[in-house]
DNA sequence: CAATGCGTATTATCGTAGTGATACACTAAT
DNA sequence: ATTAGTGTATCACTACGATAATACGCATTG
C-alpha cells in the first residue's frame, strides 16, 4: 500500500490520492474494513502537507468510498460490484487514448498494438520499482 | 479543421489546442504552408479568449511545428517523419491508460477489449459530429 | 488517567497557471 | 491611403492548489 506520488505533475496531488485508492479497492489490494496509512505517515513519506491528504480522504469519504473512523482512522467502506467500478474507472483514460489515436487517423489495429506496447511498458517499470 | 475545445476540462485550453493541431499536422489533415484558423476565428467559434489561442500558437511556433507570417497569420512549418511523430504523439496518453488498468489489476485481454470498446465509441462521436 | 495517534476545523498566505481586456504593429487588398 | 485582416505585448485579475501553524475532539493503549 504505497502510493505513487509526482508533486511536480499538473495533475493536483490530492487528485492523484483519490484516483489511487479507488484503484487500490477497485483491484482488491485493499479491502472493506482496511485502514488506510495516516495523513501524518502519507505526507511525511512523501514530503507532503497532511491538510492536502486528509483533503483527498475526505473527498473519498464524500463519495462514500472511505468510512472515518474516530480516533482510529479511515477505512475502507462496503463495497459491490468490483467488475463494473474497474471499467468505469478505466474508461476516462481508455476514452483519451482512444481519442488522440484517433484524431491522429491511425489504424485500429495499429493502435491495438501501440497499446500493448504500453502496457509492456507499464508493467516492466512496475517490476522495477519493487522496492 | 476544426478543435475539439473542452473549457470545462481540467486540462487548459491552450493546451487543447497545442495537442489537436500536432495531431492534425502528423495525420495529414494539415499540411506544410496550410494555414490555420485566425485567433479570432476560433475565439468567437469557442467563446474564449483570443489571447488563449494566441498562446497556443506562440507555443507551436517556439516548437518549430509552425511559422508566424505578418499580416497573413500561422502556417504549418516544414514536416518529416511523420510516423515516427504518430507513435510519439500517442505515447503519453497510451501509458497514462496503461498505468490505470495496471492499477487496477486488470488482465490484458480484458483490457484491450476496453480499449477496442472505447476505440468505437470515439469513432461513433466522431461521425455523429459532422457539422 | 495520561500519552499517543487518528482526522479535521480554522485561518492565512503563497505561488502559479489560466484567462481576460485593451491597444498596438504589421500585411494584404482595394 | 484606407480598411480589414493577421498575431501579440502588456497588464490585471481570478481561481485553485498547496502550504503552514495551531488547536480541537475522539479512541486506543498503557
Amino acid at each position: 500500500m504505497n502510493y505513487d506520488i509526482h508533486p511536480s505533475s499538473s495533475t493536483p496531488i490530492f487528485r492523484q490520492i483519490i484516483d489511487q485508492v479507488k484503484r487500490f479497492i477497485a483491484s482488491g489490494q485493499l479491502q472493506s474494513g482496511d485502514t488506510l496509512p495516516s495523513v501524518r505517515t502519507v505526507a511525511l513519506h512523501h514530503a507532503i502537507n497532511p491538510m492536502t491528504v486528509s483533503k483527498a480522504y475526505n473527498m473519498l469519504e464524500i463519495e462514500g468510498v472511505l468510512v472515518r473512523m474516530r480516533g482510529v482512522g479511515m477505512v475502507v467502506a462496503e463495497r459491490r460490484n468490483t467488475a463494473k467500478d474497474k471499467t468505469n474507472l478505466a474508461m476516462p483514460a481508455m476514452l483519451n487514448a482512444a481519442q488522440v489515436v484517433h484524431q491522429l487517423g491511425m489504424e485500429r489495429t495499429q493502435a491495438v498494438k501501440l497499446f500493448e506496447q504500453a502496457l509492456k511498458t507499464i508493467e516492466m517499470e512496475s517490476k522495477k520499482n519493487a522496492d
